[in-house]
DNA sequence: CTTCCGTGGTTCGATAATCGAACCACTGAT
DNA sequence: ATCAGTGGTTCGATTATCGAACCACGGAAG
């Protein structure tokens, strides 16, 4: 069972992306198709606890300041500062190159935390992107060690949606094999054009697939062969950030743990 | 008007805190004293949701993954990462300390970006850290810049909660008037025991408080004098953070614009 | 200047979702 | 074996939500 009344307010949240950081209300009440009426109460409600924020001159809405302290308690919580961003921070100094924190949700790969070198080539932006399992090295090694049926299921999605990032069933179905069974994953241009990067994955104490970790850099400075070379960087590392991630009990939605996904 | 169940369900995640990551069921009824029915419904909707998560072994619940992609959107909307990040990492790698941007919102001031010094003296997991106004020089050099009647309701509630950071309102009231006509403030111990700070204000395009700029190091390297030195560091890139600033229309909430706080 | 269409915001009776006492099933301590 | 605690569910009474119709305003077009 679940409110209906949240789950509506919810699901106005989630129209606030980078793409569209901002609202007015009967456009946002038109998008949703809502009567504008509710979605002005659900947005003053909002407004009020802190979640969004009503530009008084355009009288547009934003998200508010609370989600960056609510992402503070989230951060604090996976001791993100104290213990996992320094592991990352150490590979980044060795490879000189950017580091990056992946986690299954659901069923998509969301980028937790970036840690750039100091060689400037910024997408720490990116914290928080949301993207399709087969696209990129950081969400292929994740997909490669889903159960078979859920790898099916992801990638006829991918097909039907005609994402030009599969290229036949087949064929990823055989790279994800090659994938897990090598235990790392390189990749170029999928997920951003000019970036390269080179994955491998993280699991929790059943040993169960959690995410990944990366290192990635522009491509005219990482090839496949300079991507296996900062491997051992990574392996090195990878074990640490295990034990702390198994202990935290990371808050992401794996569903294929419970068969949701059938 | 507000949403009854929406404003019900946001004063839940209000208890979703740093010192209170997680929570189960009927404990979290109990501490808001509500019905544990309802907590229930609600917990499962931002469960469904990504907005909380619930450990499957403890069938605790903590704040979920969304919070992270929800504070991307905010923080590129703010030109955080992109605009603002550079110039406080400019001020960090000229003063050698960490520097810290503080915002108004309600009655308060939070933290809401950290940039390290290359000296390791941690504390950017404070960001989203919120308290009140007469705490610490990021905090006092905000408070100098509100109306007056808005700053003695605000100490009157700092005495009536029995701070210690007040040592008379006369005093301090006095203290506000020199900082506002110096423009900057010092002080050490106040909000971190081991810690001192120097800030400059930061206004809108208007000419009103919006928050602060410091630079915060270890109290044995930073005094008063220190932190004088430093101060130019900081007015130099100051009008370059406010130009900007001013553009985004930062989303937090000042009630004195509105006089909403009489 | 007036009309018109758009915006954000409000009202109030019909309607439908929420509420909550009472209820499982389970676990762990006594 | 009991008991007190937990998370989770049910269902009729209650009450908050819903939404058509309504302002007031503002800018564009006639």
């Amino acid at each position: 069972m679940s409110s209906k009344t949240v789950d509506k307010a919810l699901s106005i949240l989630d129209v606030f992306t980078v793409e569209t950081p901002t609202w007015g209300l009967r456009e946002l009440a038109r998008n949703l198709d809502m009567n504008h009426t509710i979605v002005h109460r659900i947005l003053t409600t909002f407004e009020d606890k802190g979640y969004l924020y009503c530009n008084p001159e355009t009288k547009k809405y934003e998200l508010g300041i609370k989600f960056i302290e609510l992402n503070n308690v989230v951060e604090e919580h996976l001791n993100i500062s104290t213990m996992i961003q320094p592991i990352m921070k150490e590979i980044a100094v060795k490879t000189g190159e950017s580091v990056v924190l992946t986690v299954l949700d659901e069923e998509e790969g969301v980028f937790v935390k970036i840690v750039e070198s100091e060689q400037k080539v910024r997408f720490a932006e990116s914290v928080g992107k949301r993207s399709a399992l087969y696209i990129g090295a950081s969400h292929k090694i994740i997909l490669a060690h889903l159960p078979e049926e859920l790898q099916n299921k992801i990638i006829d999605e991918g097909i039907e949606s005609q994402s030009k990032q599969i290229p036949s069933k087949e064929k990823l179905m055989e790279r994800l094999e090659t994938i897990k069974r090598e235990g790392w994953c390189f990749s170029e241009g999928e997920t951003f054009d000019d970036v390269a990067a080179c994955s491998v994955p993280l699991f929790d104490s059943k040993h169960q697939i959690l995410g990944s970790l990366s290192i990635a850099g522009p491509k005219y400075r990482f090839s496949q062969q300079e991507g296996e070379e900062k491997l051992p960087a990574l392996l090195e590392n990878v074990e640490k950030l295990n034990s702390i991630l198994s202990k935290v009990n990371f808050p992401s939605r794996r569903n294929y743990l419970t068969k949701k996904f059938i």
